[in-house]
DNA sequence: TTGAAAGCGCTACCAT
DNA sequence: ATGGTAGCGCTTTCAA
């Protein structure tokens, strides 16, 4: 049998009470007691039980809470389904969510709804939130109150988010560059279109992508840069003026949201499987127009993973009382196309 | 609160120790009363807690035996990091695992590992191996003697197995048809190089590849089908052979092992990086080919999680008693490419 | 500062 | 056929 924290006590000549004290540093322990027991926790090689663990902390249920820009953005549901798969897997243990949906981008709403949550005194906070000093700093307070709080799907920098669980942004447009590089061995004229220069995921796989192409030796020039807010009407108009002051455009890359609007232009002109269009995520209509021809091929970034693990690994920290062993988790770039969508 | 065994003991004036048995299919319970439970189960909305069971579970230790045919064959590391990692999550709920590594696919082997592992007396057993009629039996015995079989990465027609994790293998071919298709628009000569004729995963790689092509409208013809048996000394003799019968060769698909040997064929002949090569899963000599441009793309099968669900899905069957719900859990189908290995 | 005991949900075993 | 009880590993609370 393993050693528990009963062998601990025995071995020590103690009760469990006080090596549990010990343990979780509840303080309240004479010093040379406190170092003795340490030392055999070291030396018998005590490790907790989760299923005790779990099993005691019964007592009074778990709830984490989620924010996500999810209104109207279907690419959220996959993180969403995660969510609900690791609940369903934790719901034996006391686990339920607090699911915050909130539309757009929005720095009141995105710092009125995180506050909100910490007031619904959940036991930790997952978010997909904005990278600006406002919601830097509320989470900062969020996290000094004691609620530990993780990033998915985009990173706060310079916070103490207890760890990051997303997408590996260079390497995803490293990755569409390497697409590009295997479809077409012809001089590159591209048009690129972006959700916002001011998101740090688009600019990066802007940047790795350029990049990765000219490593390639790839021939190519950027004729345009668009950006839409990832609203798809203007990607339409911006795509369709561009297309037309760019007759020579052979390429579009887009970086995010914007994509069925960018396809419309390129339908309208004639030019569906003509034109490569690389883009990243799987929603609805990015299936739809892989599936008839128009765009090549999608890079993913398993959002079901993303939403899965943060629930999963937040919920350990919980438990576990100790902090992760890494503070950054990147989900796999997948290429989607046609065939294995 | 949640509803525990004792609600519903509670709520029939029984014992818990009654509902148990009733939940448990133990027997010796009085018809009209365990009909009485079995509603009041079902009313109260009653789900066993996973925590109590494996907390009580954990007085008798669970090994999981595993059977894979990895000796000398790197790809399936890949699956034993995926039961190691299995292990460590279970290790607090009493779960070892009894890892048997056996060379090849000798059909004696393979019958005499499992029965071994049936001996050792494992509460399940998971198993990669072949699909012919001793090894079925085998299989089939061990299962009606008590121990339940799943089988990873390639499955067992005909069996009592208790569900299949693994590759998709007719979906991986067809996405390699659908890579093909994006990076040639010529006319292709292809040579066929597979591991066995027998094995039904290759098979269907093969099959699956050449209607989609068909389907696809790419104009293609196959000027040669070489088997290998998964050699990399034929594989490289035969593809050299066959490279010079047909110098119009333009690209070659490679539905097994062998992988490294064809390459070796290809770069003699100056023809890396002319030719396209596709071939499947990820091993450290398919990286290295993919780096230095000789391999286009490989379509990989996750392995690690076929290792990883398929232990953690037998420990669920073992403590929850109750079938899994589906037979088939099939992994991503996986590009990598470059830039996203 | 420390010990003792109850209890989380479930199973196993002995007694009736 | 059924009840009662101990115990899995851990936390928590009360008492000393």
């Amino acid at each position: 049998m393993a050693v528990t924290i009963r062998t601990i006590a025995e071995a020590a000549g103690v009760s469990r009470g006080t090596v549990d004290r010990v343990i979780n540093n509840r303080g309240g322990v004479k010093p040379e007691l406190e170092r003795k027991i340490r030392r055999l926790i070291a030396e018998l090689g005590y490790r907790p039980n989760r299923a005790g663990k779990v099993l005691a902390a019964l007592k009074k249920p778990i709830t984490i809470g989620c924010l996500l820009p999810g209104v109207g953005n279907p690419f959220f549901d996959g993180i969403i389904r995660g969510f609900r798969q690791a609940e369903r897997e934790l719901s034996d243990f006391g686990v339920s969510l607090e699911i915050s949906l909130i539309k757009g981008f929005d720095v009141r709403e995105h710092v009125d709804a995180l506050r909100a949550l910490a007031r619904k005194n959940v036991s930790a906070i997952c978010a997909a939130t904005v990278d600006v000093p406002e919601v830097r700093e509320a989470v900062n307070g969020i996290i000094r109150s004691g609620i530990p709080v993780a990033t998915v799907n985009s990173d706060l920098s310079g916070t103490g988010r207890l760890f990051y669980v997303g997408c590996n942004y260079p390497e995803s447009g490293r990755t569409a560059a390497g697409i590009l590089n295997l479809i077409r061995r012809d001089e590159m004229e591209l048009l690129i279109v972006t959700g916002s220069v001011h998101m740090q995921g688009h600019n990066q796989r802007i940047q790795a992508f350029t990049q990765e192409l000219a490593d390639r030796s790839v021939r190519f020039h950027v004729a345009k840069v668009i950006e839409t807010g990832d609203d798809e009407e203007i990607a339409y108009r911006c795509a369709l003026k561009a297309l037309r002051d760019f007759p020579g455009v052979n390429g579009v890359y887009v970086t995010s949201g914007g994509v069925s609007g960018v396809c419309r232009a390129v339908c309208e002109k004639n030019l569906a499987g003509k034109l490569t269009v690389l883009c990243f995520d799987d929603i609805p209509s990015t299936r739809r127009l892989i599936r008839d021809g128009v765009i090549s091929a999608t890079i993913c970034q398993e959002p079901s993973q993303q939403g899965y693990r943060s629930v999963k690994m937040l919920f350990e920290d919980i438990v576990n009382a100790h902090p992760p062993e890494k503070r950054l988790y990147y989900t796999d770039t997948v290429i989607k196309i046609r065939q294995n969508l």
